[in-house]
DNA sequence: CCGAGTTATGCATGTTTCTGCACGTTGTAT
DNA sequence: ATACAACGTGCAGAAACATGCATAACTCGG
């Protein structure tokens, strides 16, 4: 059990449930409370959690809300994450996009790993900041507050400076006609950018978002390389995918 | 039980019932009517909740808004912090340093200014999401993962791109001769970067970090414009501050 | 492949903090 | 006015905590 792999428990399990009771994570972990407070201690002391008597709460409460937008569809997500996961090879440069699906990415990621990681999430950067082999560059830009990911034209401007072999892309809606949509303009440009700079893109779409069309198109289908899915592989609305050269990959693969 | 989920409960109930038996709450949880007092009489010491005979009642809506005093008794950092807060004016620009103590700089604002924050901290950011009225610029570059802020040649470049009003600095050492000092050499110039791009930059220090010397220097005293601590104002060690005609703003300014 | 240096972990120590009980005081109701 | 419940405070035991130290694991250079 590595340092960075209890760390990264231990965000997951703020994100997640709000709270941490060092007691328990030393228990379910089988090493000392010691071990844990010192985990604890660090944590609060690069500011990624609030230490109290007993165990940690989240920075903010605002960072609580995770707690409950995960819970919405957890299994399905940490499923598509996974699979998505073994995407990133060993010394690849990617580039992970903001959302619940791309942090439950990182929370899926080998605390071994050594890579190189682009976001514009300052969430998804903070949520890798245990993991010791993963380089982290963060896009800078104006912070869109409904999504907490960086946008606008500065944000396009700064990843016009960056090159990477795989772009794993959140959206919220994957639609025959409509293509890859997104609920917002601004992350629509932003992520569209991210895709140029990208040699693969992968898209991360939980069955409950296939067929699904948002106000805003991100890409069209043949500019992707992949969907990372949990739906059946021949699922009918993923023909146009399929035709459009786009691997599928879903539960079995 | 964490404690503070304790009180988050009892906030709950506030909220949901419009008031709370301390009995009732003490048989719920399983603790002595004891416990639930104090944590009401905490609340209610806060400003959270008004205490009545028997129990709790929430506070007016119209007065909840002024309860933005810490549960817990404010350190010297949290003091240093609201003191600093105080020093962004609506509608400024600002760029807030990372670390604990700017972090609680965030925690201090009133929810209501309107202003632009730029900060290099992607911890800050985050925190600041629920701040509708505040516009957040996060400058882009490489994670540092002991600090969570980035550096480096991206990051200065990025700050070559911003003006502001105002930089609020924090530092690890506040010495005499060694000047403004911080425990990394690229912290320390992303640092200095940054009081390049603020009209007026001010120094962080809680007590405990005036008089010490870390190793690598950030700025001299003459490029600063301010000193916010929580010493006396008359500390000696802080004489050299005062002849360079850096303004020392103590606890009780 | 080995050894020195570094880091991480667990244990022991002393300190701080929390919790429940006892007791005297204050507020409310009858 | 009296009885009873709620209250605050002081105190003691218990739990959590920080720190120092010794041991084990890991890293890096030879």
């Amino acid at each position: 059990m590595l340092a960075a792999e209890r760390q990264a428990l231990v965000l997951d399990r703020l994100a997640r449930d709000g709270k941490v009771v060092a007691k328990e994570i030393a228990a379910e972990l089988g090493l000392s409370d010691d071990s844990v407070r010192r985990d604890l201690r660090e944590l609060a002391a690069a500011g990624l959690c609030q230490r109290v008597y007993g165990g940690a709460l989240p920075v903010s409460p605002a960072l609580a809300q995770y707690a409950e937008r995960r819970l919405v569809e957890p299994d399905s997500k940490d499923r598509v994450a996974a699979r998505a996961a073994r995407l990133i090879m060993p010394g690849s440069t990617v580039i992970l996009d903001g959302g619940t699906t791309t942090l439950a990415v990182v929370q899926a990621l080998p605390s071994t790993l050594t890579c190189t990681i682009i976001t514009h999430s300052p969430t998804i950067a903070a949520a890798l900041v245990p993991h010791d082999g993963v380089e982290v560059f963060l896009l800078g830009g104006r912070l869109f507050k409904h999504s907490a990911v960086t946008c606008g034209a500065a944000a396009v401007e700064a990843a016009q400076a960056i090159t990477a072999d795989l772009f794993l892309l959140g959206v919220t809606g994957v639609h025959p006609t409509a293509g890859l949509t997104t609920g917002d303009v601004e992350e629509a440009a932003m992520k569209r950018a991210l895709a140029g700079r990208a040699a693969d893109t992968y898209v991360l779409a939980s069955a409950e978002k296939i067929g699904v069309a948002s106000p805003y198109r991100v890409l069209p289908f043949d500019e992707i390389a992949g969907l990372v899915t949990d739906t059946a592989a021949d699922d009918p609305t993923l023909a146009g995918l399929r035709e459009a050269g786009v691997s599928i990959l879903g539960i079995g693969d």
